[in-house]
DNA sequence: CCGCAAATAGTGAACGATCACTATTTCGAG
DNA sequence: CTCGAAATAGTGATCGTTCACTATTTGCGG
């Protein structure tokens, strides 16, 4: 590891004042913005900033204007891997001049709601993006002085809201294998405190109802390998789907597991599909058909609503679509059985 | 999307001590450390900031005591995924009182480490924890009243460092692959910027030489899942080898596709072990023997270097071992051919 | 060259805590 | 009961910036 260390005292505005020859509440000025300066004033601050190598001290700044430009971010880290939209989500907040804590969270929805309004009650941040569930009673425990919470996944009628919950593939998914023939279908949900896990089964019945669909049911899964696995091994033979529509990936790969463990083929027996597009599902045969997800766009358009919500500022939106299905192998024709 | 707002100002120290009939010293002294208060005093004070619902104002004693208790996490985008390191590094750094910053970079090492220079430049933080690669020439270029940096997966001589870069488990694998009657193996590496990857390699020709094993070549990729396939298709039928010791698992998955699609069978033809305990690859046939690590762990103690260096308090470390083989069906004996 | 508004610059207080002192109270020994 | 040190509490300055003013300079029509 490397390591390094040096603890000069930073100069303040005073001393870029006293060098450029001007008040400090001119060099103030400068740092807002550089209108309303004579060119001569700027250009000797100019020079007096660049030899002291000033750089503001934004922790005096943040006292006077009572602004802090802190956002956090609270993070599942059970049950989804939230790297990529944390990435969107700190770059976005960053156009916006915000910077950002990052605050993982392992237990249940109570844990993580105590820790964000402890985290809010400090002060010390502006705004939260939870982009794991929280609890619908945390609106109402926001400390006095507290600030804005924007909850991702979730609202207070267990509803899911935006675009991290558009199950719209999954539509697509199901009515791509209806064109291959099948009829019989089986649905593997996420953990439901999730409002997209929420969004997919609700789609999944939708679709069935709507195209007059066989199910073999729904099993509540948890997102995890093992939940797939196990919803597979606990239909009967006669149970038995031709298409299994997996909550995502990981629990996909649980349900083919189990099938070829029951000596059925994927996809000449049952087609597989997945969500999230796993790189290793990918390649791993046979080939997960699965959604793409832009989970930096997704991230981005989280905290771009947090940011309006604070500052009223209206960045960029990731373009669209955010999510789309890609065929793979996993997925084919049923054959007569 | 749920969003509140409440804004009346918070009490101040000054209120507090009114309400509570003592000085403000006599309240600094109390949120410090309640020692050397009467015990009236104290509970007049107790009092005072329930009712008033006081909290201090981190903004203004940063300010006066010139730290900021606040601490950056550089973190890699591209190549793997570090939220359960993330989560390991900010639960050691809460327990420290830090609050961490993370800062996710898309781009190469240079660009990261100006990001890195930039944040540590404006002050705000007294510490950098660099989960990724960054350019070893940061140290020289640290500006004044920068801060201490703690690179862990890297340092001036391009060596790794620590548990992050330990390779023995790779050790283990080959022995029980020699074991198996394996004599000729071949690696794929991973992004060799990474000290893991480094690690890994160096490893993986040490261990052929010290047992004298036929090596098919190392071919230096970047962690991908194209980066197995491609190495795997460039081998001749020839040079093929009975066991391929990949980098992680996304990379054993698309040496894995790559051997299928050559008619090999794994492990019949040959064997594959990959890094990391992906949860699909556990599920998804073969079960590919891995490195199952603590993420979390490996994460808390590169946190707790850092924050020994600057604060110098020592935390308890993660319990060891950090990283354990799970031998699956990826692997077996060889077979005649 | 005057007068007056607009443009530019300066002054001192304030943000909310801690630091470095000084002041007061407490309490046991003599 | 007194003295003096230890324990406890108070006072005012200070951190580096911005805010709310006031002061000065500039520019331009008459």
């Amino acid at each position: 590891m490397t390591e390094r260390s040096t603890e000069p005292r930073r100069p303040t505005i005073k001393e870029v004042a006293r060098l450029a020859g001007v008040s400090h509440q001119t060099v103030s000025r400068y740092l807002r913005s550089r209108n309303g300066l004579k060119p001569d004033t700027l250009s000797r601050i100019d020079a007096a900033v660049s030899e002291l190598n000033y750089r503001p001290n934004l922790v005096a700044r943040s006292m006077r204007t009572r602004r802090t430009g802190r956002l956090a971010v609270l993070l599942p880290t059970m049950f989804y891997n939230p790297a990529r939209m944390l990435h969107g989500a700190t770059e976005a907040a960053h156009e916006a001049g915000f910077s950002v804590e990052a605050v993982s969270v392992i237990g249940d929805v109570e844990t993580r709601t105590e820790r964000m309004l402890e985290i809010v009650g400090t002060g010390q941040v502006e705004g939260v993006l939870a982009l794991a569930p929280i609890s619908p009673r945390a609106g109402d425990q926001l400390p006095q002085g507290g600030t804005i919470v924007v909850a991702a996944d979730f609202d207070d009628q267990m509803r899911g809201i935006g675009e991290l919950a558009d199950a719209s593939p999954l539509v697509a998914i199901m009515e791509g294998l209806v064109e291959f023939g099948h009829r019989r279908f089986f649905h593997v949900a996420g953990n439901l405190q999730f409002a997209s896990a929420r969004a997919r089964k609700a789609a999944y019945l939708e679709t069935v109802e709507r195209l007059g669909l066989e199910s073999a049911g729904v099993v509540d899964g948890d997102w995890s390998g093992k939940s797939g696995y196990d919803a597979v091994h606990s239909l009967s033979d006669e149970q038995m789907p031709t298409a299994i529509v997996a909550a995502n990936d990981i629990v996909a790969s649980g349900a083919i597991r189990a099938l070829v463990e029951r000596g059925l083929d994927v996809p000449g027996d049952v087609s597989v599909t997945g969500w999230d597009n796993n790189e290793a599902c990918q390649y791993l045969p046979p080939g997960l058909t699965s959604v793409e997800l832009n989970l930096e766009g997704l991230g981005r358009n989280a905290m771009l609503s947090l940011v309006k919500a604070i500052s009223g500022r209206e960045l960029e939106p990731a373009p669209r679509p955010l999510q789309h299905v890609i065929w793979r192998e996993s997925t084919g024709p049923t054959t007569c059985r």
